[in-house]
DNA sequence: ACCTGAACACCGTTCAAGT
DNA sequence: ACCTGAACACCGTTCAAGT
């Protein structure tokens, strides 16, 4: 009876496992700027220092929940046979992970060679192993898709900062579009008002995938 | 007398570009971290509240810090006539703005089609246009390189901001080797391990023309 | 119009005090 | 050993008061 109320009062014992998975609702729902430890502790019923006895400080916990989501989200799925095929589907998985949780993008810029980086380099490098690149060739073949990813996820992770969950998306790329032309003149950008148009509508997806078969291609003749 | 005192203790006018200009000497000598509205206001012998007179916040003040140091970067260099080969040293050119500024890679995932992106963007794309590539692929083929080097500017602005002014480099990326190995079982990363005697003294640069290089051959097979 | 600088509403982090 | 929560040393930003 006694330890009936003492489990009523006490919550589950506080772990970096649970921080980490209560920090991923906290960063999914409010975005970056909502995980603060006073919020953190709140979620926890507990005080702010005590996840200092769990996490060295909010940079180790970021790089913990990002590795946390990125192993999850590479963690079940059967590769098809066809190597490049396994490519294009690993690097859409990690994209997808940038979808469900935009905060990733910025963490992976947050500290170089990170647990979640590695971890996607090493499925990358070993892919294009069985593709039959040459040793010689796959890290620097390895880090052009790895950092290709890196470099979509941090311009994505900037928009849904920016964008937040009420905003217009075509209207924020229409002032893009606005912008390039009013600055410095009406020729500043010449190249993309020539794509104006098509700026508002644009697929994020399908550009990053379209990416990814320039770089598969130009992969394929290191062989 | 009385104004020639009073000339001694005012400083020159406040205006935008003084404040562009010395937030890039605080950037390159106190990084990220030493940029702050106090730090600022005391290099210009003024009041925090008066930057606010020429810059809407912080947030628009490194947006315009960066494109200020990229147009700077991309300003003084007749291209070469072969235009593969201008896309290369544009490229590097832009890789070498994060090694003289390593805070911009930050910056420009801060916020999505910034106009330091912008501003590359349109160059990579006009070359791209002259290399002859056809324009429904010249899109698809700028972004890819774009966002390889923001990639890339990403993990140089993050070991950067890690390694500080007086740190080991390389002792860095041998921790980096040893935590590969001891978590999560030996064969954690199979793939990395096998570079792991070649990791430490690793060339930045060198990897990312080795990473334009492929994404340019890619390029090729779309003529 | 521009500047001043104290004040406000936050942060991450620490640490004496508790259990 | 783990937790508490006030306190510390900062931030960006605002704003009444000055010139």
């Amino acid at each position: 009876m006694q330890d009936e109320q003492r489990a009523e009062r006490r919550r589950e014992p506080l772990t970096k496992d649970v921080i980490v998975r209560v920090s991923v609702e906290i960063l999914d729902a409010a975005g970056e700027t909502g995980l603060t430890f006073r919020a953190l502790a709140t979620r926890l019923h507990t005080g702010a220092g005590a996840i200092y006895h769990h996490v060295a400080n909010k940079s180790q916990l970021l790089t913990a929940v990002t590795d946390d989501v990125v192993a999850a989200a590479l963690h079940d799925r059967t590769p098809p046979a066809e190597p490049a095929q396994a490519v294009r589907i690993l690097m859409l998985d990690v994209f997808d992970v940038f979808d469900a949780h935009p905060w990733v993008g910025t963490q992976l810029a947050a500290e170089p060679w990170q647990p979640a980086v590695l971890r996607v380099f090493d499925r990358v490098g070993t892919l294009l192993d069985a593709l039959g690149v040459p040793a010689s060739a796959q890290f620097d073949a390895t880090s052009t898709l790895v950092h290709h990813v890196l470099g979509v996820a941090g311009q994505y992770a900037a928009a849904a900062r920016l964008a937040g969950p009420g905003t217009d998306r075509s209207a924020f790329l229409g002032a893009v579009a606005t912008r390039r032309t009013t600055q410095g003149g009406a020729d500043a950008f010449p190249f993309l008002d020539r794509f104006a148009t098509t700026f508002a509508d644009h697929d994020d997806r399908a550009q990053f995938r379209a990416g990814v078969d320039v770089i598969l291609a130009g992969i394929a003749t290191l062989r």
